[in-house]
RNA sequence: CGCGGAGUGGAGCAGUUUGGUAGCUCGUCGGGCUCAUAACCCGAAGGUCGUAGGUUCAAAUCCUGCCUCCGCAACCA
């Protein structure tokens, strides 16, 4: 069977999770079913970035260890993680025992073949901060130098010293890194990162990387030097590897799993996850992932998404308000996956009012309720053909191909808009029959009635493929559709079987349920 | 000249790689239908595609200048 390897990144723990995360992870969460679907042996990894200075701090401030504090954390992203019905395989954590041997391996190793050789770091520090900084980071507007920390109500006067560190040889790699660039066009996708990267990064030419610390001591230790721990490249980026068993006694899942097809990442760190990660696992003699994505980031009503701004919102109040797919549906559906976006409350109503309960939902709705109405509840012949079907099915038929082919390349709002295509067609399919002039004669005229069933038989089996097309994203509708539709067997749930226009069986059975998705007024607030 | 992204009918967005009737959703207006979640279907109005030039038979799409907004610049998804 074919692998398929997707992870998210390591969110860092200084915070609880929010939009942003959850935009992240529920793209990864429907490329994973997707792929599912699609008969793959998906591995779907997340996880959590939990040291490091900041997270030693959060926690001294909160009063509790470090630990408690990533424990305490842990619990809440695993929360909202099952709220948002993610359906992830492994929660990797970097405090992690087994992954913090495996680093210091990785750590170890390249420090023998010496890829990590130890130096000094020199910077513009600020004591008090315990920051350091780089000159372009002390530039003011108009691009003057000034030796003051910039950090919120310091601006005390930073000093040139030096640290010793360990440092990763990542110029070394620089060659190898771009020949694969090269030859992989898909390897940084979008290719607008992909651009960045080149003209940013590998253009001016990748200088050698500190990948340890001695001014904090939260993190995996250098085991062969007491008083280093390691910075957070080593430790954070390997764990899409040691989450498989890289470097652990047993590694029969890294074997089985590795490269990754997909790492998904924030833009802000596809740099990471395209240059160092690639160049550490070029010096390790590993495999480099096929894919990493950088997406766009979510600004909220206008303003930009961040902890430090404080307006990080939570995914909670959404999903009370709309129900947890149709917060992922408008995160899919809204937003070309890439480039950046703006959620907004008026603009989820908007997306399910329009997509969710008047055209999937009120399809659902008065299908089932003509079967009802008109057949008491089961379809009888269906032989009459109506004039229409052909163009019905045909869309149905072209459908699927493109939806596979946008889902396959992380386009999910393309995916969901060819979907939508087919139910669209089909409420066009209803006023173009008019069952209920249908209706009117099919006590006396068999013709008619098997004709009314054949149109009705025809709107069932679009939700049938529907509910196919739509679950990578809908976690819950296509139980409820199948459900409806009286169907039981699981080979009409197939991916395959949305190919096969007409394999749903004569003689449906239909047990009308609640609105799927009804509708919601804009007075509506958000509440919390 | 640090790098990158964006500027398309009232709103929010596609389209720009491979130039060739400007598309989608919402909203507005008119009509139809009544099975259905006041939902559905049809039609219409509305855009000199930021701006000034250039290339071309032809530019939202390629090139150049400028304006505006935003992001990044050792870890905010």
């Amino acid at each position: 069977m074919k692998t398929f390897y997707v992870t998210t990144p390591i969110y860092y723990f200084n915070g609880e999770p929010h939009l942003g995360h959850t935009y992240c992870t529920v793209a990864s969460d429907a490329l994973a079913r997707y792929k599912k679907q699609r008969g793959y042996d998906v591995k779907f990894l997340t996880g959590a970035d939990e040291h490091g200075q900041k997270v030693e701090r959060a926690a001294a401030e909160a009063g509790v260890s470090p630990q408690q504090w990533c424990d305490d954390l842990a619990v809440k992203y695993k929360a909202a993680w099952q709220m948002l019905d993610i359906e992830y395989d492994y929660f990797q954590r970097t405090t992690n025992p087994a992954h913090m041997a495996a680093v210091q391996k990785i750590f170890k190793k390249l420090y023998d073949q010496g890829d990590i050789y130890k130096g000094s770091y020199e910077g513009l520090y600020c004591t008090p901060c315990e920051t350091f900084y780089t000159e372009s980071q002390l530039k003011d507007a108009d691009g003057k130098v000034n030796l003051v920390c910039t950090a919120e109500g310091c601006g005390r006067p930073v000093e040139r010293i030096s640290e010793e560190c360990y440092f990763f040889r990542l110029g070394k790699y620089q060659a190898q890194l771009e020949a694969h660039i090269e030859a992989n066009p898909d390897f940084i996708s979008p290719p607008s990162r992909r651009n960045e990267m080149i003209n940013n990064f590998l253009k001016p030419g990748l200088t050698d990387l500190c990948v340890s610390r001695t001014s904090f001591k939260w993190g995996v230790p250098v085991d062969f030097d007491p008083g280093h721990v390691m910075y957070v490249w080593v430790d954070a980026l390997p764990n899409y590897a040691t989450a498989l068993g890289f470097m652990s006694d047993d590694d029969s899942d890294y074997k089985k799993y590795w490269p990754a097809d997909v790492h998904v990442v924030g833009k802000e760190i596809t740099r990471f996850h395209t240059i160092i990660w690639p160049c550490i696992l070029l010096a390790l003699g590993e495999p480099l992932p096929k894919m990493i994505f950088g997406h766009g980031f979510l600004q909220i009503e206008g303003k930009k998404l961040g902890k430090s701004l404080g307006n990080a919102i939570a995914p909670a109040p959404y999903v009370e308000e709309f129900g947890v797919e149709a917060l992922r549906y408008y995160l899919l559906r809204e937003f070309a996956f890439g480039p950046d976006g703006n959620l907004t409350h008026d603009g989820i109503i908007n997306r399910y009012n329009a997509d969710l309960a008047n055209d999937l939902g009120n399809l659902l709705s008065r299908t089932v309720g003509m079967v009802e109405k008109y057949f008491g509840g089961e379809l009888p012949d269906i032989s009459a053909p109506s004039p229409y079907d052909a163009d019905l099915t045909a869309l149905a038929a072209a459908m699927v191909p493109k939806v596979e082919a946008h889902y396959d390349k992380l386009q999910f709002s393309d995916a969901l808009n060819e979907a939508w295509n087919l139910v669209r067609r089909a409420n066009k399919y209803i006023d173009e029959n008019a069952p209920w002039a249908m209706a009117k004669t099919i006590d006396a005229d068999p013709t008619k009635r098997a004709e009314l069933a054949n149109v009705l038989y025809h709107l069932a089996e679009v939700l049938r493929i529907m509910a196919i097309v739509s679950a990578p994203v809908l976690t819950r509708t296509p139980d409820v559709i199948r459900a409806q539709l009286g169907i039981t067997d699981a080979a009409l749930a197939t991916w395959e079987s949305a190919k096969d226009f007409g394999a749903l069986p004569r003689g449906v059975k239909v047990e009308k349920g609640l609105a799927a998705f009804p509708r919601v007024e804009k007075a509506a607030e958000v509440k919390g």
